[in-house]
RNA sequence: GGGCCUGUAGCUCAGGUGGUUAGAGCGCACGCCUGAUAAGCGUGAGGUCCGAGGUUCAACUCCUCGCAGGCCCA
């Protein structure tokens, strides 16, 4: 340019991605460039995105840049497309984990510890917490640019979120959604508390338990014989609070008579006999019969130990049958114990069974108790087995290992209690919400209708009450005199007139200030006082698409506008959280929500899951393995492109992904550096010559059918793009981008045309240069939303403003064409099997040949001769044929195309396959003129339709021939006096431009040069003396006519022909 | 024990409705280019398509049963 300015800047390797990604930051900050508001224009459509909120109780990991990539990409893809998208920023901060990371670093463990410090503090401590992470993950959500609205964000601990997570609390108690029961919790008696399922899977542990056997005597007049049924367990313990026995009602079970002694039988399982009594048990044992599970219901039997009073009105020491009865193990007949079993505690509830709980929070026995009272329950096994010994109910006594939950925390063996908790009852809207879901496009699918879909079919009640400290609290008021009058607050103003006063300024709905909140209660009995509980933080975050709105106290019509959303996208683990709170919550709500009526619609209408990301040797990463990959590292090497789109395009989403950075190294980075070179190398080095663009550029269809071929392939990219990003692939959506910039782009259209950028004032350069022009700008759109910083530097310097304010796909596309697609497709493939002839014949592309001859199908002979240019100049050749079926340099064969043969001939398809491949080649020509061919099969003659046979055609002659399906490339390997001479010629500049290079000319520098060597150097150089000077830019070249070399020249040896030049700056010029 | 996913070249992955010779990138070997050069390009060698049955004229593809890995439940 002449103020000295390029037009567009050029970037170097002193521009790393950490740096232009950076730099780019700080310019979308201070242009304001997302401004992200709640309220759509006026005619604008709007894309509702709900942002599942990250628990801010530790670090942002690898496997969360991959999640928020693909939250972000989706929204900008349609914001490119100009829908207005509310992106509110959300915090998950309550719950165990923000507790535990508070207990650790308090250096404290248990409820007893937290109490102590005061639950106030405890609570003061969470909140700053999650204050800290916080800061963490809005840092490197930006970094990663993940567009989202910070600065307003829901954090699910604030008075107004929790209000409104209040109000959805009490209306599902209007409604009788929201009720009070038991459930057998998993309990560590040593930290006196429950814990979650995610607990309790960290802790499985392989110990050695009893194996205990018992038999109980049926109760059962009507006979004197003594009937004995078999039971096995091994937790002892539980003997103590028996209450029925359940069997499966579709299992037989058998009966069996002892052959020698007292007379009595015993009944167990029938597939279960030998592996209790022995293989020898036919010795002594007679089978008296056979009874179905669903006789033995009903019957009474007499429970093995006596030490508790059954309560009144109860069932106790009766059969039940249960389908959940298995007969892999044990005898087929299972004790109950509905206080510490979750199997057992169902059977109780349908069969109103007595329900005995004779353990404390610390898991020992009443100090009263017979022989084991005080004891703690495991060490009362061995006491409870003596007894039953003593008492002739023991049958047999062992030992067994198996896999059982121990506390992660303290390793103490965890039991199975019943706790009061209050449920949400989902199993009463249970085929609401498996309507809804069938409304909900999941990609992929089968994650919607198996495991979300098998886990709704298979839906229990939602416990949702904790015995914490940091959570939403339970908004439920008991009498404490009548446990039965309850009030469930639905707002801070239903609070304030229970008071009959207002709130203090700095109220805080929190424990442990909600708790000295109460009131009499209005049956003028007693006191009404909150439960202690929280409730469970999936409960929080599945309240988001109104609580982030504080609804319904305000903004009813921003959420009218919000409800549902069209896009959600989180982890697979996700099934049984989120995914699910969502859908539980706005189910129960159903018309309270707007938009919401039954069975229409889910809380979201797509949604896209991913699958973890591994380490580099596919192993689960963890802070313990040590083998967590740390994001800002990874940004910092390869910057958020490179990890963005390999994170995306390396596989599928919802497969899990390794995450190796030599790999990212050689395909993202690799192809970012393609972008960029093709861009700098290319475009902007050149084009700061003097090109800009103008109307003086050529139009499209005045172009070479290479330019149109590649905007057509553009155009192709570009609707396909869309087309994937809109039917939520992402993956696909890349790969195809990134292979069109990478084959398409650098590898066909830039190389080939890489002379036409040397010039700038051309037609033919002015075409090339709007083109990649084009391409490059559209290019970047379409990558924009996976890669947007590269993307947008780029769009920048081409047009002059950001890619993520541009449309994602152009109004006035300029129109596919095609055929022309598909005839370069073929010239590439000629291309490739000339340069593959070559190779076999043994001379390189340096090398002119004479000729080419190219078989391609017939309807696109015409298509491709026109572009035969382009496989000359590609392949040095200086003539290229296409031969016709009829010419004598085509040999024409044939396979038998099966789809159609096998529907004609059956069995018979491969007798006729081979007889279609012994035609002729002169048949087949005469067959391919539309004369009439037949073949024998089997004895009978068939005419040969078109569509039963491909032809293949090859090259005839003493020609190297490569050959891909119907396609051909035969190269003449002839070589004369006058394509050698050629050949020395452009080996000859080929080495003065290396001598160039090694000397330090600058490609523009002029040079005066000797050329000297054998007969044939000569004659080449004088034939070809302007093309030579005009390659190497000699502004004088004597041919010399000594085949010795003078002192200071430099001889070559060009594959045996001996070579000299001398060359010197031209100072002149 | 149940549900879902995955298994194709040394590595990472593609392979509508079954159909001729199962593809790509990386890596590797050999070579080209030297006006994209801390870049660009080509050619080639690599595969019992996890295994065993079955359906079919024909199975990487469909069915059954296994094996291995993963995730989620119990």
């Amino acid at each position: 340019m002449s103020d000295g300015t390029p037009r567009y800047a050029v970037l170097t390797g002193d521009d790393t991605p950490d740096k232009l990604e950076t730099a780019l930051l700080e310019q979308w900050d201070r242009e304001q460039l997302f401004k992200p508001t709640n309220h759509p224009q006026p005619g604008q459509p709007s894309f509702v995105f709900y942002e599942g909120p990250p628990t801010a109780n530790g670090r942002p990991g690898i496997h969360h840049v991959f999640a928020r990539t693909l939250k972000d990409l989706i929204p900008r893809h349609r914001a490119m497309k100009g829908a207005h998208i509310t992106r509110k920023a959300g915090w998950d901060t309550h719950g165990l984990p923000v507790e535990i990371e508070v207990e650790k670093a308090l250096g404290i463990s248990g409820k007893r510890d937290i109490e102590q410090i005061g639950v106030a503090e405890f609570n003061r401590r969470c909140r700053d917490s999650v204050f800290t992470y916080r800061g963490d993950w809005e840092r490197l959500s930006k970094r990663m640019a993940y567009w989202l609205n910070y600065e307003e964000p829901y954090i699910t601990y604030s008075n107004d979120y929790v209000e409104s997570v209040w109000w959805a609390l009490s209306t599902m108690h209007a409604k009788g959604l929201l009720v009070q029961g038991h459930k057998i919790l998993p309990y560590c008696p040593r930290c006196e508390t429950a814990l979650s399922s995610h607990e309790v899977a960290q802790g499985y542990k392989d110990v050695e338990d009893p194996s205990t056997y018992i038999a109980l005597d049926l109760v059962d007049p009507s006979t004197t014989i003594r009937r004995r049924i078999l039971v096995w367990t091994t937790t002892p313990w539980t003997l103590v609070s028996n209450t029925a026995l359940a069997v499966h009602p579709d299992l037989p079970y058998v009966e069996l008579q002892k052959q020698s002694g007292a007379a009595f039988t015993v009944i167990l399982a029938e597939s279960r006999v030998a592996a209790v009594l022995g293989a020898d048990w036919a010795d002594r044992w007679t089978s008296v019969r056979t009874i179905r599970g669903s006789e033995l219901a009903g019957m009474q039997y007499t429970r093995p130990l006596d030490w508790i009073e059954y309560p009144v009105d109860t069932n106790h020491e009766i059969i039940v049958a249960e389908t959940f009865v298995s007969a892999d193990d044990g005898t087929g007949v299972v004790h109950m114990s509905p206080a510490f079993g979750a199997d057992d505690y169902g059977a109780g509830l349908r069969h109103n069974l007595a329900f005995l709980q004779p353990v404390d929070a610390r898991g020992c026995f009443p100090e009263a108790m017979p022989v084991i009272g005080g004891r703690f329950i495991k060490d009362a096994d061995p006491l409870i087995i003596d007894e039953l010994r003593r008492r002739d109910v023991l049958w047999k006594d062992g030992r067994f290992v198996h896999s059982y939950p121990h506390c992660w925390r303290c390793g103490t063996p965890l039991l199975y209690y019943a706790r009061g908790s209050w449920f949400v009852k989902t199993t009463a809207i249970k085929d609401d919400m498996i309507a809804r879901n069938a409304q909900v496009a999941w990609q992929p699918p089968e994650v919607g209708a198996g495991r979300f879909g098998q886990w709704l079919e298979h839906n229990v009640d939602w416990a949702i009450s904790r015995d914490r400290y940091w959570g939403t609290p339970l908004p439920v008021w008991v009498n404490d005199t009548d446990a039965t009058e309850i009030e469930v607050i639905g707002s801070y103003a239903q609070l304030a007139g229970k008071l009959g006063r207002a709130l203090p300024e700095d109220f805080d709905p929190h424990k442990p200030h909600i708790d000295q909140y109460t009131w009499p209660a209005p049956s003028g009995t007693g006191t009404m006082r909150r439960v202690n509980e929280v409730i469970d933080t999936w409960f929080d975050s599945g309240s988001m698409p109104f609580a982030q709105w504080h609804y319904p106290f305000e903004n009813a019509d921003v959420l009218a506008a919000h409800f549902p959303a069209d896009y959600i996208a989180e982890g697979v683990d996700q099934t049984r959280g989120w995914f699910y709170s969502l859908l539980a919550i706005a189910t129960a709500l159903g018309d309270a929500l707007p938009n919401n009526a039954a069975g229409t619609a889910a809380p979201y209408r797509h949604v896209l899951v991913n699958d973890l990301v591994l380490d580099a040797s596919g192993q689960k990463m963890s802070k313990s393995k040590g083998n967590a990959v740390e994001p800002w590292n990874v940004i910092a090497t390869h910057g958020v492109d490179a990890v963005r789109l390999f994170l995306i395009s390396t596989s599928q989403v919802w497969i899990p992904r390794r995450f190796d950075e030599d790999v990212l190294r050689q395909t993202a980075g690799r192809f970012l550096v393609t972008l960029r070179n093709t861009y700098s190398g290319i475009f902007a080095q050149y084009a700061n010559f003097g090109w800009s663009p103008s109307d003086r550029d050529p139009a499209v269809t005045a172009r070479p059918a290479l330019d149109r071929w590649v905007l057509s392939r553009l155009a192709t990219v570009e609707a396909e793009a869309d087309r994937l990003l809109e039917a939520y692939e992402p993956t696909l959506a890349a790969r195809t981008i990134m292979e069109f910039v990478d084959e398409d782009v650098s590898n066909w259209y830039v190389r080939l045309s890489r002379s036409r950028f040397w010039e700038t004032d051309t037609d033919d350069s002015r075409a090339a240069f709007a083109t990649l022009h084009e391409v490059l700008t559209v290019t970047c759109r379409l990558l924009a939303p996976i890669a947007p910083f590269i993307t947008d530097w780029m769009h920048r310097q081409l047009v002059g403003s950001s890619v993520h304010l541009a449309s994602y796909v152009r109004s006035d596309v300029a129109g596919q064409d095609l055929p022309l697609e598909r005839d370069m497709a073929a010239v590439r493939t000629l291309a490739r099997l000339g340069r593959s002839a070559r190779e076999e014949a043994g001379i390189r592309v340096r090398q002119p040949l004479a000729r080419l001859v190219c078989v391609v199908p017939r309807e696109q002979a015409a298509g491709v001769e026109a572009l035969a240019g382009l496989i000359r100049t590609e392949l040095n050749i200086k003539d290229v044929l296409f031969a016709g079926s009829a010419d004598d340099l085509v040999k024409v064969s044939a396979k038998g195309n099966f789809r159609m043969l096998g529907k004609r001939f059956g069995k018979s398809t491969p007798a006729a396959a081979a007889a279609v491949e012994g035609l002729e080649s002169a048949a087949l020509q005469a067959f391919e003129r539309g004369e009439s061919v037949s073949i024998t099969v089997n004895g009978s003659s068939h005419e040969l339709q078109p569509d039963d046979v491909i032809l293949t055609r090859s090259a005839a002659g003493e020609l190297v021939v490569a050959g891909d399906g119907e396609y051909v490339a035969a190269v003449d390997p002839a070589l004369t006096d006058g394509l050698r001479r050629e050949g020395t010629a452009r080996e000859l500049v080929s080495r003065i431009q290396r001598l160039r290079k090694d000397s330090g000319f600058s490609v523009s520098d002029r040079i005066r040069l000797e050329i000297g060597g054998v007969g044939q150097v000569r004659d080449a150089a004088r034939e070809h003396h302007t093309w030579i000077a005009g390659e190497v830019l000699a502004s004088a070249l004597n041919v010399s006519d000594s085949e010795a070399a003078p002192p200071v020249s430099v001889a070559v040896d060009l594959d045996g022909i001996a070579a000299w030049f001398t060359l010197e700056p031209d100072e002149t010029r």
